[in-house]
Formats: C-alpha cells, sequence, structure tokens
DNA sequence: TTCCCGCAGT
DNA sequence: ACTGCGGGAA
C-alpha cells in the first residue's frame, strides 16, 4: 500500500536520467516565441491555442492574439464575439476555448485584481485551466508547477519505462521524474522529447534520444504507444455545422434563420429535415454555450 | 485516416 | 465515467 505507483517503473540512476535529458534539451530545442516569456497571460493564450493545434500554426495566432489584446485587462474588457471570431480567422478550433480564455481573463481581473495565481492550484480555478494547463502556466511563467500529463508525456513514459496506461500511474511517475523545483526546464524538456523524438513514429537515433540507454521500447523495438482515443467523423459533423454558423457570424454580424441556413448547409430547406428546427437546435446550443446571442429569429455572435 | 502540448458539463 | 467540442495538415 505504501508503495507509489509507477516508483518501480523507473531507472535506479533517476538524476543520471534527469541530467541526460536537461542536457538534451538545453543544447538545442525548437524555438517557440512563448518559451522567450514568463508573463502568465502569454503563456496561458500559448497553451490554450496548442491544446489541439498543431504548435507551427499558433505562432502567428499567438503572435497576433497579443498585438491585439496585449495583457489580461485587454481581454478581459474585450467582446466575446470579437475573441471567439479571432479564434475562428485564425482557425484555432474549439471556439469553447475562445470563451474560456475570454472568462479567465475576467476571473483574473475581477476576481484576482489582476494579479495571477501562482500555484497549480490557484490556477485550476481559472475557466478552461485543467490540471494539464495549470501545470504548464505554473511552470512556465512561476517554475511553481507539477509535473504535466498530456499525451506526449503518456507516450514517453509508456515507452521508456513501460508505465501502465493508466492516469494515476503516468501522474505518479512523471512527478517522481522530475527534479525538484525545475519544473520550467523540465516540462518543456519532457514535451520536446515526445515532440521531436519520441512521437507517434519515433526518431530516436535522429533526435539523439537522451533516454536510449535506458529506454525499454529502444531496447525491444516495440514503439507501441497508448490508445488515442479517435474522434468521429468530422464532414457533415454538427461540431463541422457549429464552427460554420460561428464563421458565417464573424463574417455577417447578424443574420435571420431562413438568411443563415443557407450559408451553413447547402442543402438547407425552411421545412426540409435540415431547416429551421434543426438550426433553431444548432443556435439553442450554442447559445447555452455563450457563443451565439438568438433573439426574435436573428443570430448575432455573442457580445458580453 | 490520423494526429495535434485537454477541459467542462453531466 | 462518459460525451461533446474545430479544423488544418501530414
Amino acid at each position: 500500500m505504501s508503495e507509489q505507483a509507477g516508483d518501480d517503473h523507473l531507472p535506479n540512476d533517476v538524476p543520471a536520467v534527469q541530467t541526460a535529458l536537461v542536457e538534451w534539451y538545453e543544447a538545442d530545442h525548437r524555438d517557440y516565441p512563448w518559451r522567450q516569456t514568463d508573463d502568465p497571460y502569454e503563456i496561458l493564450v500559448s497553451e490554450v491555442m496548442s491544446q489541439q493545434t498543431q504548435l507551427d500554426r499558433v505562432v502567428a495566432a499567438w503572435e497576433d492574439f497579443l498585438e491585439q489584446w496585449p495583457t489580461v485587462a485587454d481581454l478581459a474588457a474585450a467582446d466575446r464575439g470579437d475573441v471567439v471570431g479571432f479564434w475562428t480567422d485564425h482557425s484555432l478550433g474549439y471556439n469553447n476555448r475562445a470563451k474560456y480564455l475570454h472568462e479567465a481573463a475576467r476571473q483574473v481581473v475581477e476576481d484576482h485584481d489582476g494579479q495571477w495565481p501562482r500555484d497549480p492550484d490557484g490556477l485550476s480555478e481559472l475557466m478552461g485551466v485543467g490540471p494539464y494547463t495549470a501545470n504548464a502556466v505554473a511552470s512556465f511563467a512561476f517554475n511553481n508547477g507539477n509535473a504535466v500529463v498530456d499525451t506526449n508525456v503518456k507516450r514517453v513514459l509508456y515507452r521508456a519505462f513501460d508505465v501502465p496506461d493508466d492516469d494515476s500511474a503516468f501522474e505518479e511517475t512523471a512527478q517522481r521524474l522530475m527534479p525538484e523545483g525545475r519544473s520550467e526546464v523540465w516540462n518543456n524538456a519532457i514535451m520536446e522529447l515526445g515532440g521531436v523524438a519520441c512521437e507517434k513514429t519515433p526518431d530516436c537515433d535522429g533526435a539523439q534520444c537522451p533516454w536510449r540507454e535506458w529506454c525499454s521500447a529502444y531496447q525491444s523495438g516495440d514503439f507501441t504507444a497508448p490508445d488515442v482515443p479517435t474522434q468521429p467523423t468530422f464532414e457533415g459533423s454538427r461540431r463541422q455545422m457549429r464552427g460554420r454558423v460561428i464563421s458565417v457570424l464573424n463574417e455577417y454580424d447578424e443574420l435571420a434563420l431562413d438568411e443563415l441556413g443557407p450559408r451553413v448547409r447547402v442543402d438547407y430547406a425552411p421545412e426540409g429535415e435540415y431547416g429551421r428546427e434543426w438550426l433553431r437546435g444548432l443556435l439553442s446550443d450554442l447559445d447555452d454555450d455563450g457563443l451565439v446571442t438568438l433573439t426574435d429569429g436573428v443570430a448575432t455572435l455573442s457580445r458580453t
């Protein structure tokens, strides 16, 4: 019972494993602009954008976003529709994340007098900030986080140390592996490892993976990775239709149902299967999500 | 097709 | 524990 899960998966010489990774990272790594700042606002923006969007596409969006809303106070004062519109203009995916980011900015300004929480627990109170993002921001802004566990970290630990595909085991092992007080460099480094050396298709020798001598997968040649749940088909999905509604409303400010419908689905027919009834349901959900306002049959992006 | 630095609501 | 959430790129 006192034996911590995951403990027995680590090599004996943990300090050597730690040093190898940190030195590998510091010798050479991708130079994303958010790695040049310790501003928690700028870090949070980068993390939220990165959650489901490839990093190379995030760079331009991140720079544009910070140009438009340079501080957390600027974002807190912004119109919700402008933030959501920005999100769709930059193809950043999940519009709810734009709302969360906007809401989190307001929380910092209104609930914390503009002062950012400096630890994972405090950061977790912010809208849209879960365990991963709380530790990422605490680490990269304040060097004060716990070990991050995302799909990259899971894949690395699963392969290198045969950690079972179990969230608590990953969390436990990741934390025991992280050098005390060095969350900033460590969390950057282990995710960099997953990003450039230990991807789905590994590149151990090409990336000169610093863990080859300890790595179970490198020894066995079995580079199986934990299952990542696959998403249902996007084409024709409700998610796609929601995205189109946001995109169209961003372009037209406001539209009546029968004006909006054909721009969302070419086969829109007011009385058909995909007609007013269907569109009203879609808009009702978007309204509940705080993304769209539907009043008197006219839809707009949410203002507040 | 699959991947991509998760989270909130229920 | 389970479900919904976008969309570009490889």
